[in-house]
DNA sequence: CCCTGATTCGC
DNA sequence: GCGAATCAGG
């Protein structure tokens, strides 16, 4: 196989959408990940940036000494950059029965960043059945599952965890920036 | 262990 | 230019 023209566009429209090098390379077939990987840096596209948008890093400093990071402890920040209203979307989100499918992101406040990428992830979610659902298969429930408008995300999961990356990033929210909780 | 992209280097 | 092997990370 080689990068036809076609090729090298689905490739361009994959990597555009987000899509992980190992699913363009299934997806062209013929290939595999590190030859798509290889054709992207080729291309000039290993960032997903769009040209002109980002500034880059230009950091040519032969003089490396910034500054190290300290930790307090773990979680990630979390902050609330935008005071974003954001619709209530009254999503009903029925768990089946007892299965440990915590999720019900609406008590805590998750960030806005956050929902929006699952809202994202959700278009591209492999809508899987319970059934067709893996140990590396986001299984995050969306819809209701009293109707057939009810599926898992599906999507690849990222290391241990039961869900995406996304999906991961709501359902293990550290509750850090709202800890106060006297009681 | 599964995955991700990044880089190298012989072809 | 190509991509397998390798690296570095989650």
């Amino acid at each position: 196989m080689s990068w036809t023209d076609e090729r090298v566009e689905l490739l361009k429209k994959m990597w555009g959408e987000g899509q992980s090098a190992s699913q363009i390379a299934k997806e062209l077939g013929g290939v595999t990940r590190n030859a798509v990987i290889g054709k992207v840096h080729r291309l000039g596209l290993s960032n997903r940036a769009g040209p002109g948008a980002a500034p880059a890093k230009p950091e040519p400093k032969p003089e490396p000494k910034p500054k190290a990071a300290a930790k307090p402890a773990e979680a990630e920040a979390a902050p609330a950059p935008e005071p974003k209203p954001a619709s209530t979307p009254a999503r009903k989100q029925i768990i089946p029965a007892g299965q440990p499918l915590p999720p019900q992101p609406s008590a805590n406040e998750i960030s806005p960043e956050a929902l929006a990428k699952v809202s994202e992830v959700e278009k591209k979610a492999k809508k899987l059945s319970l059934m067709e659902l893996t140990e590396r298969t986001c299984k995050w429930p969306v819809g209701d599952p009293a109707t057939d408008d009810f599926w898992f995300c599906g999507l690849p999961v990222k290391a241990g965890k039961p869900y995406c990356e996304a999906h991961v990033g709501v359902a293990f929210q550290p509750l850090s920036a709202r800890r106060d909780r006297r009681r």
